[in-house]
RNA sequence: GGGCGGGUAGCUCAGUUGGGAGAGCAUCGGCCUUACAAGCCGAGGGUCACAGGUUCAAGCCCUGUUCCGCCUACCA
């Protein structure tokens, strides 16, 4: 045997135990196996990523459920991955480019590309070592990378058979354009913030250059894209114009007057510019009236011909130009300052402008309803169920999805067009040529997809369709998706819609929605807000265990965590005192592993046993329903407070020998077999540490892993179940905390060894003091334990109250008894306030006609041992009070 | 504008069918008691945001108010 150190050292065992799992290859998943399976795909972080608190509790939370499986037998398929995350990526290598003096252009598409995929070997696996130091068990010969070419074979695959259904449109529409990325950008790309600008009103004159309407606009730039201006059809304002024309300012020319519902009366004058080029609304306005779309806003930000001679501005100097030549002509009525939203960029934060654009898209809506329905008729189950409202109400007003990014890094959009017939070709493999007209002159789409698109085929790509394999036979759908709710919609929505359409079945049974980790105001935590932890610090300073155990303990459903280094620190310390306690128990056990029988004697043993079983009841439901705080706190309270503070006391006597041979064999194999298993139960929370301490335990063979989760309903071990010790360790756990409190509040050293006397009138109480008080000589530092009827009470003694029993210490000489006197009152007090609550409910008719006779029953048993007390106190003061 | 979540001890937070207000950290007092000072023992500390209501009984259910946070949105 070896004995442990002194401390747990992390940084010494978990390298060490991660390669060694990997070598024993314990992470992976079986494809023949006929034991049921446990399938999770992870949320593929970015291949740019850097480990961060939302991977970090994410990861934690799979790696818990994956261990806890796979403990209890199934076949676990944890699926890994990254996600080549288009515009996030090509921004990482622009930059690096951008260091050297060179940029994407000079390279050219292919070298771009070339370069990316260079950059990926190189750091692009940082986030995958990352993950393994959490203690990560994914399978990690099967990971996968959205850019694969298998994955990228399904993407084809899924678009082109959408296209053929007809779900996969190409049009001109209006889209979010980011200027700085030069991309179009999906509704979810776009980031609203409120900005303080100007709401500038601004007159249109008539032909006659008389009056005119008034217009209000946030945008005086797009002006030159206007194409009419609405009112309301019932506006009785306008019920007489003289004209439907009015003159657009700077650009002279006439445009009508149209009439649209749309138009809110109540806003401005209720005149509105209409510009369907350049925004959504005046985009369907235009449709319904047919008013043709100008476009004086390039990709580039910068006005167009279209706008005159303001062409080959940036769109926001543009904005001043326009304002300084309309007060010119006199035409601003009115200048006033205006908070509104403003989209920015998700990636950049550069303001988004809505602008028409030849894009593809994806008819959502008929996928949507089945998303929908599946979650509807519980086929999938969202938890904590709160989130179920939100996944509804954005599925049922979810517009058409832009699929198409101008950008190089992605998957290429398998289109192409016949240059001499324009024949649009969507196909899985280029073809040869055109087969309408033959020519073989066909000219690929440029632009590549959204990286959504990939990431909602993850669950059925990563393992291996189109192709039917064994592992989507096993493994498909998977058992649950643990993410965090921002991704609701981004990713879980549309794996939902994807994953039905193309599999015909949910990919997930469950979808865990776990909280933010979030800075201590509750923001998301952010490096341009400097307010990130970083995981990998944590790690180094506290170890893994701590700060994994950490993450599950704050992870209580529907809250978001604010990460504290404070509380991982405490958890530190509960790892420190495991390893402890396992020390201690290596130092007694000795060589040999003796199994526990089926029945014990000691009273500690009988408890300790009762309580493990309980733990193991509530660890198992709580991982069960996923309430990993319950399961931690659970664990925490049990080995530290259970295990450590009341059991490892206790067995003490018996232990060093003062209770025969019989007990101190016994309580060795209880001491091993419930450390034993409360390492197998913490396991999944905290790998590292049960694995090392693991491998120092006596008749231990191989890897915790290999061991088997205890069950709940084992029949094996019902009898471990033992209400009579729990009662009776209480009546001993009460004595001596009563005679620590007498200790504490008196100000007597620990060295000093107490007399005692116990006075109860109860027989049985009195015989499980007799036969257990070697534990409380013990534990409550006696020198002399008396146990009898209730009787004389002791002069001068210190008096504690429990359940059944009376503790006196004598104190002849050593306690001043207006002390005592005062101690005592203070105790009277507090019991009077709890007993006034409870008397009032027993006078109270109401409560005695109505409440359940359990409740009742368990008021007036507390309400007779209250009056009790305060009955024995009250006469013990008198009595100090007579000697005085 | 709409929706959701939250306000519980000094701090960070648990509290799952309404019936004993809890943990960790911090604070105070006492201890090197042969696993652990990263420890042990003891103590103090809360009108459960506010106001009503339902109920025999409310931190929990209902209504309103207020403060904070988040998500979402095409009123220029």
């Amino acid at each position: 045997m070896d004995q442990l150190d002194k401390g747990y050292e992390p940084q010494n065992v978990e390298k060490h135990w991660y390669a060694f799992w990997e070598e024993q290859q314990k992470f992976v998943a079986s494809e023949e196996s006929t034991s049921s399976s446990y399938s999770i795909v992870i949320p593929p972080p970015n291949v740019t990523g850097v480990l961060h608190m939302g991977h970090a509790l994410n990861v934690t939370l799979q790696d818990v459920l994956c261990r806890y499986k796979r403990l209890k037998g199934f076949n676990v398929l944890w699926m890994p991955g990254t996600d080549h995350a288009g515009i996030a990526t090509q921004n990482v290598v622009e930059k690096k480019l951008a260091a050297e003096g060179r940029s994407r252009h000079q390279l050219g598409r292919e070298k771009f590309i070339d370069a990316v995929w260079e950059w990926r070997k190189e750091s692009g696996s940082a986030i995958i070592h990352q993950l393994k130091r959490l203690g990560a068990s994914c399978d990690w010969d099967r990971e996968r990378f959205t850019m694969d070419e298998g994955l990228s074979l399904a993407v084809r695959k899924v678009f082109v058979e959408l296209y053929h259904q007809g779900l996969i449109y190409k049009g001109d529409y209006i889209i979010n354009w980011c200027h700085r990325c030069h991309t179009a950008l999906s509704d979810l790309e776009v980031e609203h913030d409120e900005i303080s600008g100007n709401l500038y009103h601004i007159r249109y004159p008539f032909p006659n250059k008389q009056e005119g309407l008034v217009v209000a606009t946030t945008r005086p730039e797009t002006m030159f894209g206007d194409t009419a201006v609405a009112i309301h059809p019932e506006d009785e304002r306008y019920r007489n114009l003289t004209s439907e024309e009015v003159v657009l300012p700077l650009a002279g020319r006439n445009i009508k007057i149209i009439r649209d519902t749309y138009v809110g009366m109540s806003f401005g004058t209720g005149a509105l510019k209409v510009t369907p080029a350049h925004d959504p609304n005046d985009f369907e306005i235009g449709n319904r009236h047919n008013l043709p779309r100008l476009k004086v806003i390039d990709d580039n930000g910068k006005m167009t011909e279209g706008a005159g001679k303001f062409a080959g501005m940036d769109r926001f100097k543009c904005r001043e130009a326009v304002v300084s030549a309309l007060k010119k002509q006199n035409l601003i009525v009115k200048i006033e300052p205006y908070h509104h939203n403003v989209g920015h960029c998700y990636r950049c934060k550069t303001v988004v402008e809505p602008n028409l654009s030849r894009q593809w898209f994806v008819r959502a809506k008929p996928l949507a309803e089945k998303a929908i329905e599946a979650v509807q008729q519980g086929t999938t189950r969202i938890i904590p169920e709160v989130w179920t409202p939100n996944y509804y109400d954005w599925l049922n007003n979810i517009r058409d999805w832009c699929i198409s990014r101008q950008i190089w890094w992605g998957h290429q959009i398998p289109a192409w067009t016949c240059e001499v017939c324009k024949k649009l070709i969507v196909s899985m493999k280029a073809p040869d040529s055109c087969p309408s007209c033959n020519h073989p002159a066909l000219i690929q789409e440029t632009d590549v997809l959204d990286t959504w698109f990939s990431s909602a085929l993850w669950p059925f790509s990563t393992m291996g369709w189109p192709d039917v394999t064994p592992l989507l036979g096993k493994f498909y759908p998977t058992s649950v998706l643990v993410t965090g709710f921002d991704i609701l919609f981004f990713w879980v929505a549309r794996m939902m819609m994807m994953g039905i359409h193309f599999m015909k079945d949910v990919p997930f049974k469950d979808v865990y929605v776990h909280a933010l980790v979030r800075d201590e105001v509750g923001k998301k935590m952010s490096k341009s807000k400097g307010n990130v932890i970083d995981p990998l610090i944590v790690m180094d300073q506290y170890g893994t265990d701590a700060f994994r155990f950490t993450l599950a303990a704050f992870a209580a459903q529907g809250r978001d965590i604010k990460m504290s280094e404070k509380r991982v620190e405490g958890y530190r310390h509960f790892i420190n005192k495991l390893w402890n306690a396992s020390r201690f128990a290596l130092i007694h056990i000795g060589e040999d592993s003796p199994d526990i029988r089926d029945e014990v004697m000691s009273l500690p043993n009988q408890w300790i046993l009762s309580r493990y079983k309980n733990l193991v009841k509530t660890t198992c439901s709580a991982l069960d329903s996923y309430f990993f705080n319950d399961a931690a706190g659970a664990l925490y309270q049990f080995v530290w407070h259970e295990f450590c503070d009341w059991y490892l006391e206790a067995a003490k006597p018996a232990l060093y020998g003062k209770e025969g041979e019989d007990v101190q064999e016994e309580t060795k194999s209880v001491l091993m077999y419930v450390l034993k298993n409360t390492l197998i139960l913490l396991h999944p929370f905290i790998p590292f540490v049960t694995e090392e301490i693991w491998h120092k335990l006596p008749g231990t063979h191989g890897s915790i892993m290999d061991s088997s989760f205890p069950s709940p309903d084992d029949q094996k071990t019902a009898w471990l179940e033992n209400p009579d010790s729990e009662r009776k360790m209480s009546v001993i756990t009460n004595i001596i905390t009563g005679v620590r409190n007498i200790r504490g509040e008196m100000n007597l050293l620990p060295s000093l060894k107490l007399k005692v006397i116990i006075q109860s009138d109860e027989p049985q109480l009195r015989d499980t003091v007799l036969s257990h008080a070697g534990i409380i000589v013990q534990m409550a530092r006696i020198s002399d334990l008396r146990v009898e009827k209730t009787g004389e009470r002791a002069k001068s003694a210190a008096t504690a109250f429990i359940e059944g029993a009376v503790i006196y210490v004598p104190l002849e000489g050593i306690i001043d008894l207006n002390k005592e006197i005062q101690r005592l009152e203070k105790e009277i007090a507090k019991f009077s306030i709890e007993l006034n609550g409870v008397s009032r409910k027993l006078n109270n008719e109401d409560f005695l006609g109505k409440a359940p006779p359990d409740i009742i029953e368990k008021v007036k048993e507390k309400h007779g041992m209250l009056s009790a007390k305060q009955q024995q106190l009250q006469l013990t003061i008198d009595k100090i009070k007579s000697f005085i």
